[in-house]
DNA sequence: TGTACATCAGTGAACGCGCGTTCACTGATGTAC
DNA sequence: TGTACATCAGTGAACGCGCGTTCACTGATGTAC
């Protein structure tokens, strides 16, 4: 299974194929290293250092792929939305997101942000500024920024408490059905 | 510093200064390792396992100091929370936490749970039910269970978000007045 | 009250591990003339 | 079109590290008679 094609000494898409055997690692479940990614890629252990300048640098680079990912997916879901309906299916589909790559959400979410990969802030602002569009159209009246941050928070809650296990669902259906019913039950609620 | 007091072979106490310790270990924002927090303790690298099989089981023990501070911290910012301004206090106290004790809501949170430890989602689960009550008492007529999920995740999101400096924000204050405007933003918004 | 003995709670050496990273190196590639 | 040479992209040995955990042990404690 591993690329055995040694005809490459100068292999030419070495940084490519790093990033997607560390992809197939966290995808996997496995523990990230950098060894580890390099022995799978078939190359010496120090081989990566040619293309990234340590640990971090691989790892911010699978996050900036990491928020492309999620924001495909989000506009997959619902590429112009402008209804409450519409809103909930980017909710549902952050959700899965985060439950069907965990591993790769929590490199996304759970670390400090390395603010100095630029690459890396501008995919993660992408989506954001997405999320932010979404909510201003569908609620053009309200406090733009303050929902959209509210927004955010509730989705990205909603993943978190999943992923940890705190709100136990059996199927991916179960969890789909929890994120429209909590979104619905947040916007019917009467406000004060 | 270090309690070097070796009076007592038998410590007597050494289950709790172990928590103590690795608590502090946390608090100082070091990583978390048996043979640092017993080394810091004063005593050899494997005393600790007197007392807890193993690592996994001295973080749950952690995690569930965790839960039951975080849980005061709850109850003392509103202890019987009944208005959407109490709900705002809860809120603000949770995402606080989260902020001061970064390392410790990430053990708590940012894991896959061990469920094998009873204590620990009996802690974990009381603080799901301070929410939840506190919820269904301000909103009695909503979708009770459901408006508590949602509520919770939006308060969660709003903290992990803080804390992997998703939300930048300057200080505390600030990030207290962020959390009050979300929720006064989603509380106010038109259903549709 | 004194003693024998089981149990409890420590010690310290040792294990195997995989990691990130450095270093000096060499084989392959591409470019200037 | 051929060649000299700089640069690029790999190699492989080695570094020091701290970790979790096991093992056989021993000193302290408490209890039964």
């Amino acid at each position: 299974m591993s690329t055995s094609s040694k005809d490459t000494y100068h292999h030419g898409e070495l940084r490519n194929a790093l990033l997607t055997t560390a992809m197939q690692l966290l995808e996997a479940g496995e523990p990230l290293s950098l060894r580890e990614v390099a022995r799978r890629t078939g190359v010496s252990p120090t081989a990566p250092y040619r293309h990234y300048a340590d640990k971090d640098a691989l790892e911010s680079a699978l996050a900036t792929e990491g928020f492309r990912d999620l924001r495909a997916r989000l506009v997959a879901a619902s590429p112009e939305p402008a209804t409450p309906a519409a809103l909930a299916d980017l909710a549902v589909a952050y959700v899965r997101f985060a439950l069907e790559r965990p591993a790769m959400f929590r490199l996304m979410f759970g670390n400090e942000c390395d603010d100095s990969n630029d690459q890396r802030v501008v995919a993660a602002s992408s989506i954001r500024r997405f999320l932010s569009d979404a909510v201003g159209r569908v609620f053009p009246e309200a406090d733009g920024p303050a929902l959209a941050v509210a927004s955010w928070s509730l989705v990205h809650g909603l993943a978190f408490l999943h992923l940890d296990g705190k709100l136990a669902a059996a199927t991916p259906n179960e969890v789909d059905l929890r994120v429209r019913t909590s979104i619905k039950a947040i916007l019917t609620v009467r406000g004060q």
